[in-house]
DNA sequence: CTCTGCCATCTTGTAGACAGTTTGGTAGCG
DNA sequence: CGCTACCAAACTGTCTACAAGATGGCAGAG
């Protein structure tokens, strides 16, 4: 009766609501990367492409604008946001912050049963790790850890805005970069001190391992996109001649 | 550059676009209470009553309820949003983790001249305090404090989310409570620590200062709306004797 | 050749109408 | 008297049409 929060945004392509449908049809064209950072969305072009009326379309933008996979200004077009390290790192600093306080939370407040359902979901995970080594960070099963946490707090709050608009978010800049190896184990591990914290009811510990982890997860992926992104940069300003791209407004 | 958010929902009364009058005009009348909690928002009641057709109206209630400030239901109305101890919890615990980084990452990360600002504006206070005693927390002054912060951290998320969604909620909450005596001293006190701490660049310290000081009016807060709930709950309960004001605690 | 002003075109903002669903009450039955 | 089935009213979801504003190119002056 509490964490009731009961997303209706996963609308995969089968929503009673058009608008849901749009709305999943965008944000997965968007986090997999067939719509480009800074691509214009017509409401009219994605219309045909539904195959819906321009209202549902338009109430997807405005979610999506809602939600942060999308910025627009009136009276123009909605465009996919462009990703910088600046904000990136709002992003890892924010989860980072509600998260903590969720295993915090978490740790006082959870049913005997959900420590329990806890503990087997990462006995689970661990007999199941030595399938696909490297896949386990941002993948569902490190999902369901994080969203066994969020319920736990009893904080419907902390848990819309993480599985709402975080999670589209987190998911649209991790698209495209691979899974770094090793980072499975510990992140496995990682997952099981905070686990076990939160099951001895250790408050503190765990809102200190939850903030360890994410940075951990945090520094992994910077890591990463610098390096690609470093590599883009070299590689586009090494095409000497190409059309400059539209000056972004101020 | 950064912080550049630029929140459009404030259109007081005279915005170019209609849906943002509609959506100024029912957060005015949620907040003030004039639209009860789980009061019906119908769309065609509140496009007759502003005088605008069904379309920004209808955008106007899907913000609400983006802000958290209303639910819905597929082919229901929306209903503004009932308040209850563990929401208001919620608030402010999301409040204190989120401000509590932003607080941390503007002492590492402001500017001089934003250090001198927000020195400067508790100097304001401290001068403006004499006049208006008991009017400081929750009032525009307070505000100003924690935009400045919210800026400085060059966080534009958690901006977005304070500034957007937490806002309207305190405000709903805070509204028709009374300021607690001495709360305004104590609080600009407490400002003026964490605005020291992040002058001084200790961001952990200014991190620990936020948090308390977040705490310290959700306390207060706390304390006030107990009061009044089981006032009015003994009043609904007992319509013979109103004597009995007893007031217990948890 | 470059800059400025204008115009065709597209896009968003808004209004109104129609269809499907929920709601609340009412009549009828046990 | 209590319960069930049904019906009318109201509401949301959706679509189409129209109006206002922005974009981008083109012609003409300097």
């Amino acid at each position: 009766m509490t964490v009731n929060v009961d997303n209706s945004s996963d609308a995969t392509e089968k929503g009673a609501l058009l608008a849901d449908r749009a709305h999943a049809h965008l944000r997965e064209q968007i986090i997999s990367g067939r719509l480009a950072p800074g691509a214009r969305l017509s409401e009219v072009e994605i219309a045909r492409q539904v195959g819906v009326s321009r209202g549902p379309v338009r109430e997807a933008i405005r979610r999506l604008v809602a939600s942060g996979l999308a910025t627009q200004a009136p009276n123009q077009s909605a465009r996919v946001i462009e990703l910088d390290e600046q904000r990136i790192l709002s992003v890892y600093d924010v989860r980072e912050a509600i998260e903590s306080m969720a295993a915090a939370c978490a740790a006082e407040r959870m049913t005997e049963a959900e420590r329990t359902a806890l503990d087997d979901l990462l006995t689970a995970h661990s007999s199941a790790l030595g399938d696909v080594p490297d896949s386990y960070p941002s993948g569902p099963g490190d999902w369901d850890f994080h969203h066994l946490v969020l319920t736990g707090s009893r904080n419907s709050l902390a848990y819309r805005i993480c599985v709402g608009d975080l999670r589209d978010l987190l998911a649209l800049l991790r698209a495209g970069h691979r899974n770094i190896r090793g980072r499975g184990e510990r992140a496995l591990l990682e997952h099981r001190w905070i686990a076990n914290a939160i099951i001895a009811g250790q408050a503190d510990l765990a809102r200190t391992l939850m903030a360890t982890h994410i940075r951990a997860s945090r520094d992994g992926f910077l890591r990463q996109w610098r390096e690609r992104n470093t590599a883009a940069a070299s590689g586009r300003q090494a095409a000497a001649s190409d059309k400059n791209r539209n000056r972004k407004e101020k």
